[in-house]
This record gives structure tokens, C-alpha cells and sequence, in this order.
DNA sequence: TTTCATACCGAAAAATTATTCGGTACCTGA
DNA sequence: TCAGGTACCGAATAATTTTTCGGTATGAAA
């Protein structure tokens, strides 16, 4: 596991909720378990832009901060669901409030990152942030 | 300049919000800002966590998002002010609704955290987050 | 016994972000 | 001219996060 080198101040707030759900793709995966989506495999097929090992990274991290809750039903095939606490719920409004404000004001971003990159088709990449389909609409 | 490799989808307002103001100092900045500190000085004297190249890198990057205003008052000694837009306003009730959700939450975290690193004293170490002194009190 | 679907994980590599170091430039007063 | 205060910036390095690759385990059915 990788061990931090310089440490975390936890009783700030920002830090505190930046380290539970800002990850690249956290949004992506509350949002879309928010919708219905459930088990791992279903998380995989819905969620292309990232490997499996990565939401699966992902959810045990949201787990172990009950963001999520992990019921394993045994049998065959093996099925597994996540679903969200009510510390889960209680983020939702969160993530819309960020992207109800990104949304209205991309103009600007995009315009600087024009100013930047004169270069690339942006077609097939990848991104730093995930985009959060129903969110993001 | 650096130049990303994965490219960003810039109509995603996540992806947007924290491209603007999820970085590590810039909650910090635009908190310093918002309680009446506008000199590049007091900024570098307010937080000092961190070294005043990484102040005005961020500072720059927040004129340019136009998330703050600078203006130049030529003189001696030369005297430059940054202050925030309407739409760095904005940000501020966001971020008061990360803090609060934060600091409601940060048992879990910290809980989480002990679990991990059983290890090394914090004191004098430096933190991915900046602490935002009156949002996070 | 092999195969297939499920769910998971370790470790290295790549990408990105943050930090440090050592500068420049301007203006003034000593 | 030199020192001292202000504001800024390039480039290397360090730290962190994300991605990739190649695995393990379980149970059932062919």
C-alpha cells in the first residue's frame, strides 16, 4: 500500500471530503450506482472509460468509508451489490452543486485550455476527471 | 508547460469545478482572499504551509479562470492586489458545503486512516489538502 | 478436468500535481 | 552603484494518483 510521505491535516473539512469523494473516478461511481447499477459487473460495462481494477479500487475505498454498502449473496454466479449508505445519499447533493457551477461556467475553463493546448483531437482520450453521465447530462 | 497527456471532458461540470478550484492550495487561497488579505506579500506571510511559488502559481491560475481580479498599482513599493469576481463569490458557499460535510464526517476518515498508517507523528508535516483556517475554524 | 463467469488483488509503470531551487525585473533610497 | 522590498517565473525534482498487466479464488456446468 502506498504510505503517505507528507501527512494530512483530518480535521479540516475540505481535505476531509476532497479525500472521500474527490478521485478521479468516485463521482462517476456514486452517480452511477445513484442511478440503479449495482453489482461490480454492471459498474464495469456502465463505466468504459476506466479498467475494472480501478472502480474496484475505488469501491472497496468507498466501502471502507460507508460511503457504500457491500452485501455478498452467495450462490451461483456469485453476485455481489453495492449500494449507498445514507452517508452515500448525503454526498449526492453535493456532486450536484459542483456540477450544476462547472456547468454553468465551462465557458471559461475551456477558453484557457484553448489558450493552452493549440494542438489534439481530444477523440478516444481519457480523462483526469470521469464525466458523470447523468449528472453531467 | 505541462502538457496533458488524457484530455479532459470540459462538459462535464465536475470535471470543470475541480479543474477550477480543486487543487491543494487554491480553497486556501480564495479563503485568505474572501477575510480581506489581497497583497501577493500577505498572502505568502498568511499561509505558511507552503512556499510563495506555489501561491503565485496558483494566483495565476485563478486570474486567468477569472475566479479573481488583480490589479496593479504601480508605485513604490510596488503594490498588486488580487481580489475576488462575482463568480469567485460563487465558489464560496461550495466550498462552506464541502467543509461542513467534512467536518461532520471526518470520524469515519480519520478512523479509516489509523486503520492504515499505524505509524509516524504529524506534527510539522505538510498535507495534500490545505487546511482553510476560517472554514475549517 | 477443463472452461466460464463472477469478484478481487499486488505491483510496476505512467501520468499528473506539488514543491523546491535559483533565478529576473522593477523601483527607490542610502 | 548597491542593497532591499516588491512581484514573478523556468525548470528540475518529489510526491501522489491513476492505469495497466497479469494474476488468484470460487462454484457450476460441460
Amino acid at each position: 500500500m502506498y504510505e503517505r510521505k507528507i501527512q494530512e491535516d483530518l480535521d479540516c473539512g475540505i481535505i476531509v471530503a476532497m479525500k472521500v469523494f474527490g478521485a478521479k473516478w468516485k463521482p462517476c461511481i456514486i452517480d452511477a450506482i445513484s442511478r440503479g447499477a449495482k453489482r461490480p459487473s454492471e459498474l464495469h460495462r456502465e463505466i468504459t472509460n476506466t479498467s475494472p481494477r480501478v472502480i474496484d479500487m475505488q469501491l472497496s475505498e468507498l466501502v471502507a468509508y460507508e460511503i457504500l454498502s457491500k452485501t455478498i449473496h452467495p450462490g451461483f454466479p456469485l453476485c455481489v451489490e453495492y449500494s449507498l449508505t445514507e452517508l452515500g445519499e448525503s454526498i449526492l447533493p453535493i456532486l450536484a452543486r459542483l456540477n450544476e457551477w462547472g456547468i454553468k461556467n465551462k465557458e471559461i475553463v475551456k477558453k484557457v485550455s484553448n489558450q493552452q493546448n493549440v494542438n489534439e483531437d481530444l477523440t478516444d482520450k481519457k480523462n483526469k476527471w470521469s464525466t458523470v453521465s447523468s449528472v453531467c447530462q
